[in-house]
RNA sequence: GCCCCCGUAGCUCAAUGGAUAGAGCAACGGCCUUCUAAUCCGUAGGUUGCAGGUUCGAGUCCUGCCGGGGGCACCA
């Protein structure tokens, strides 16, 4: 019985109760989704409600008197060993065995479905992450979000959504000016432009530049006009950083769908179409030869300017038509994810939705806060311009992949995070990735040796052997599985989905110990070794399920 | 000054308004001739920043302080 079948069983308990006038209550007033929880403490059974403490006052009872009711009427069904009464109205629930132990071969046949939901089914989300300027090398926040995006990305995948992951290139404005000129600078011996960048990369790129241009027998940049010279390396400089960005991402195993290049907003007349429509809709206001948006309205300080007094789109202008582009393209929901520095930005993309007309909910922002480098346990302030930054290349080259998006998902976007690259390379069995990844590995292994010893699973299953106390336990944190996929898909919160992962890991191992899938010596194969065996490679689905989410590889040997 | 996030074990972090606040790391002490010891078991470690409030119940919600981070352009 998994943790939604109970869910209903007891709501039904609980409807039938009123028609027997058993609860003085309106069937309208139990809720669709009886709350059921796996207890911290073992004793209080396998699974908990607190539907009683909310219904009583509502019913003209006590907790516990309603809470007794109800647990004589599911002691009676089916499937139930017990349901009894404590605190000040939990009803602690024991299942019967083979109910339980059912939930082991419905993981395995469910295989990589196994925890899908539907509530986002029918619905295209557009997911804007990373989106990172194209002066230079994705920093370590960057990194972040491409893991936390992703992930979420997944997630929404496996509740429904059509999911199109998207990629911002800023390349419009004056700091690709500054790039073009930082490049321009380092091959000319000229100093670098006030405000410029630096930092080996714009060597890199530079001299790049330079060789590409000579071996295609283009005209020598540093005989041009400077401002022709100018704009050759702006042209190859940013299209030699987007391939590094692009390349960096595959090998972080996170594929856009679509890059997105500021500047076609502006050169296709999208921009200036949309500033056009808004004006003429009443949307914008005038004010000093300005035109203004009323993001005051949702929650900014102060109303933008759209349109400077100067006649031209100012940088908001560019993110509202691209709203209406991805509205058009066909995204019922724009979820952005942005650092906590851009905080200031919400008020003003959902004022822009509302002036194209759309539900200003159609945006959704994720703020996550920053990622610090810690070294020698003392902070590290890093700076792009100064050119000593951590790089998503950098960290994956210290850790690994893996290792490097797990210890990037598994924390909570609200919370600000600090990596330490020696810890993470030194010390790699601090990271809880390898503890999850070896239970993988420890199923995989289990599997290989029951087929030796010619154990099948499809010989035999008897749930009601799963009698083990760890076999219990383990049944329960696998039954969470959907939940906590449904939470994490809900709240956008995919670390829930790499502590579950742990939690299942530590309870495996627990089970591992102390139990045996393969005979010893010359005992015979029973039931038991089988059905064991579906228990084991059910625990092998959840991980690879969950992994799956956080883009970690799920390897059957370690 | 105003806005956002955070403050939980020595460190890094969890915890749908629920029962005795949990993991990992670090520390100390135990288990390998039997499916992988990157595992497991045990010990120690806490006034959840402070003070009020809401209620059957608050780490979680509200108010005010304190501390840390970030943001407050007719820049992009």
């Amino acid at each position: 019985m998994t943790p939604d079948e109970l869910s209903q069983t007891i709501r039904a308990a609980l409807l039938q109760g009123i028609d027997d006038s058993d609860f003085q209550l309106s069937p309208f007033d139990v809720p669709e989704d009886v709350r059921v929880e796996r207890p911290r403490q073992r004793e209080h059974g396998d699974w908990s409600t607190n539907v009683a403490m909310q219904l009583a006052k509502r019913a003209g009872t006590s907790p516990r008197d309603f809470a007794q009711t109800l647990a004589e009427r599911l002691g009676e069904l089916e499937g139930i060993d017990s349901a009894e009464v404590a605190g000040p109205g939990f009803l602690n629930i024991r299942l019967a065995a083979s109910a339980a132990g059912e939930l082991a071969r419905g993981i395995v046949e469910y295989g990589a479905d196994y925890g899908r939901g539907e509530s986002l089914t029918g619905k295209t989300v557009n997911v804007e992450f990373v989106s990172a300027n194209p002066t230079g090398p994705i920093h370590l926040g960057g990194t972040r979000w491409a893991a936390v995006g992703d992930s979420i990305a997944r997630l929404l995948e496996f509740h429904g959504a059509q999911v199109v992951r998207e990629y911002y290139f800023n390349d419009h404005g004056s700091q690709i000016d500054r790039f073009a000129a930082s490049l321009f600078a380092v091959v000319s011996g000229e100093p670098a432009p006030e405000d410029g960048y630096s930092g080996q990369y714009i060597q890199d790129i530079a001299d790049q530049v330079m060789v590409e241009a000579m071996a295609a027998g283009d005209k020598d940049p540093l005989e041009m006009p400077r401002e022709q010279a100018l704009e050759f390396f702006r042209d190859r400089g940013v299209t030699l950083m987007f391939g590094e960005i692009k390349q960096s991402l595959h090998d972080f195993g996170v594929e856009f769908d679509v890059y997105f290049h500021e500047d076609s907003l502006h050169h296709s007349g999208k921009v200036e179409r949309a500033l056009a429509e808004l004006k003429a809709s009443g949307a914008l206001y005038e004010s000093d030869g300005a035109w203004w948006l009323r993001s005051s309205e949702y929650g900014d300080e102060k109303d933008r300017v759209v349109i400077k007094s100067d006649g031209h789109a100012a940088y908001i202008a560019g993110d509202i038509a691209y709203i209406r582009d991805k509205a058009e393209r066909g995204a019922d929901l724009c979820v952005y994810l942005l650092g906590a520095d851009h905080h200031g930005y919400i008020a003003r993309l959902k004022a822009g939705a509302a002036a194209l007309g759309y539900a200003p909910e159609i945006v959704e922002v994720i703020i996550g806060q920053m990622v610090n480098l810690v070294k020698d346990g003392e902070p590290v302030r890093m700076s792009k311009r100064a050119g000593n930054v951590v790089t998503m290349e950098d960290l994956v080259e210290a850790v690994g992949v893996d290792a490097a998006r797990y210890a990037l998902a598994r924390s909570s976007a609200d919370q600000s995070i600090d990596i330490d690259l020696d810890l993470l390379a030194s010390q790699s069995n601090a990271n809880p990735v390898f503890y999850v990844q070896y239970a993988h590995a420890r199923t995989s292994g289990v599997s290989r040796n029951a087929a030796e010893y010619g154990i099948r699973r499809e010989d035999g299953f008897d749930a009601s052997l799963l009698e083990h106390e760890w076999e219990a336990k383990l049944l329960g944190v696998l039954g969470e599985f959907p939940r906590v996929v449904t939470m994490a898909a809900q709240h956008r919160e995919q670390h829930r989905v790499a502590r579950y992962l742990e939690e299942v890991a530590s309870v495996y191992h627990g089970w591992y110990d102390r139990t045996r899938v393969t005979p010893q010596g010359d005992e015979e194969i029973t039931d038991l070794h089988r059905t064991r065996l579906w228990l084991n490679d059910a625990t092998r689905q959840v991980l690879a399920n969950g992994l799956h989410l956080l883009g970690v590889s799920a390897p059957e040997r370690m």
